[in-house]
DNA sequence: CAGGAAATCACCCGAAAGTATGAAGCCATT
DNA sequence: AATGGCTTCATACTTTCGGGTGATTTCCTG
């Protein structure tokens, strides 16, 4: 119930409107009947407002006609936020920790500086390595990173 | 004048329609005027008419509303295709075949194939490489490679 | 619980990479 | 003609890397 009066506002105050005028014009029917062509002049007054309601209504409630523009919106991305890329990690068959070795590894850093960082022995480091290395397919580390940029594991 | 007529024609009509009725409604009074309540019901037919002209009128003239949906579709481009930005290879004393070099290293070339593809030797290489690592304050090819990239000259 | 993947560490060896130093030819600028 | 930068090459030496093999521990899954 509350709905249907939000919804049809418009229409009860339209009717509400209507009705105030009528009483307005018979009030006026008394005083002006002395007038000639009251009448005509009454109706065109009618006309007029009831014209303008119209008028109005159909602007109220004419349905915007929709346009819709798209526009494409070409942007060079410099460098975009890089997430591992699960998808292509999982397929090549990287574990969690080859990933930081490999990532230190694209930073330029030794074998004996990641160990530091990672804070294990320098051993560790090259056994990861060497399983980056046969599952990337790579003989090199530099190799090994450039190929990992390609497959999108590293950024 | 015909101009002036074909442009105004619809004003025209109205204005003859709103004569028109009136005459009718003239009519009417004389007819109708025993009736009780038929000013109401006269004023009602009325109002409704000229609602509904103004409505007709305001379809007919009116300008369509048009509402404007701008959608921005972001297109992440493709690497633009890269060129060796001479600015920060000057700035950094990078030679031409430096930057072979630095290049082929970046593939994850070893220095003998690098040496293979160049028509050089394995010494020559070694020289260019010690030369890159000095310019770029690096001691290894992989950081040489990760600097020559923050800079902007290697893609 | 057994089996397997992941992470850790060790040792050895050869290959590749990096350092140092010297030198020669080429080319452009002074 | 001389100077300096670029490219080329060489030799000798040190360090780092990569390959191969093996072992232990932890954790997860069938």
């Amino acid at each position: 119930m509350k709905q249907w009066f939000r919804n049809n506002k418009l229409v009860l105050l339209y009717g509400l409107a209507l009705a105030l005028l009528l009483f307005l014009l018979r009030w006026l029917e008394f005083r002006f009947l002395i007038l000639d062509h009251a009448f005509e002049a009454y109706v065109g007054a009618i006309a007029l407002v009831f014209t303008g309601l119209g008028i109005w209504l159909a602007m109220k409630l004419a349905r915007p006609k929709v346009e819709t523009i798209i526009i494409e919106k070409t942007i060079i991305s410099e460098a975009p936020p890089f997430s591992p890329n699960e998808k292509s990690l999982a397929d090549a068959g990287i574990s969690k920790r080859e990933w930081e070795v490999l990532a230190l590894m694209a930073k330029g850093m030794s074998n004996q500086e990641i160990a530091n960082q990672l804070f294990v022995s320098l051993n560790t480091i090259k056994t990861h390595s060497s399983r980056i290395f046969e599952k990337l397919e790579a003989s090199r580390r530099t190799q090994a990173i450039s190929k990992a940029k390609a497959l999108g594991i590293l950024p």
